[in-house]
DNA sequence: TACGGGAATGAAAATCATTTTCATTTATGG
DNA sequence: CCATAAATGAAAATGATTTTCATTCCCGTA
């Protein structure tokens, strides 16, 4: 029942960070793998189930996936250009721990993301 | 070009925290008004461009509306069950401001969300 | 009051990610 | 080998959201 093809999760790691399922798709493709995006979903949701993957939501409501184990960081984005970088976010990790407990909410994750205008735009 | 239409709104605020576009335009069916959905998707468009409503994103990926006070905060929400909680982000605003001027980024604004699961999940 | 143009409306079609169906292929143990 | 289960992927289905486009409404002006 182990649906978790290596082949998705390798390219998954090689995507560095976040992935959706269909870039992932595309990304096989592109390095001329031969795989259906049927596999592709199915390996993904595998691969949560066995808590090898994290998945949160972009903005747009799709489902971007990344290893779980990979140090995560945040992004600053440019809203002009589009320029990304990423930062560090331990204030981030504190703060979303200390409201967690708080609240009493367990298995935490976060998102927080900077947009603005770059030093060029 | 207000497109705020001001049923969708009250419907909206009726529906008691939290409605998806279908929701709002399923309740003013059932309630008897004449409207169509593609008027209700562009009405909360509006009220979000506006910043009188929040969008936030539920675990299935579906769009979820609801109404914001005028303080900026953060959210910590339930992926079980949706509950939300407003939370004060004070280390939020200093850390994008550090970040921003860290790498030359000017007119900045975030987004950060805390996600988990609520006691009672 | 009649006219004209821009905004609002909504039905229907298009889009897009994701899931389901189903027939086919592959792997595996007996 | 054979049988049976698991994996695969193309194509169709689903469901939310967006787009198109023709129509209607609103409002200021002649």
């Amino acid at each position: 029942m182990s649906r978790s093809n290596p082949r998705v999760l390798s390219t998954l790691e090689r995507a560095g960070g976040f992935a959706s399922a269909q870039e992932v798709y595309r990304l096989m493709q592109r390095e001329g793998e031969s795989i259906g995006l049927t596999t592709v979903y199915r390996a993904l949701q595998s691969l949560v189930n066995d808590k090898i993957v994290d998945v949160l939501r972009r903005d747009d409501g799709e489902a971007i996936y990344r290893l779980c184990g990979e140090a995560h960081h945040h992004h600053l984005v440019c809203k002009s250009c589009g320029v990304t970088v990423e930062i560090e976010g331990g204030a981030i990790e504190k703060w979303a721990k200390v409201m967690a407990e708080e609240h009493g909410f367990r298995e935490v994750g976060h998102t927080a993301e900077i947009f603005g205008l770059c030093s060029k735009c």
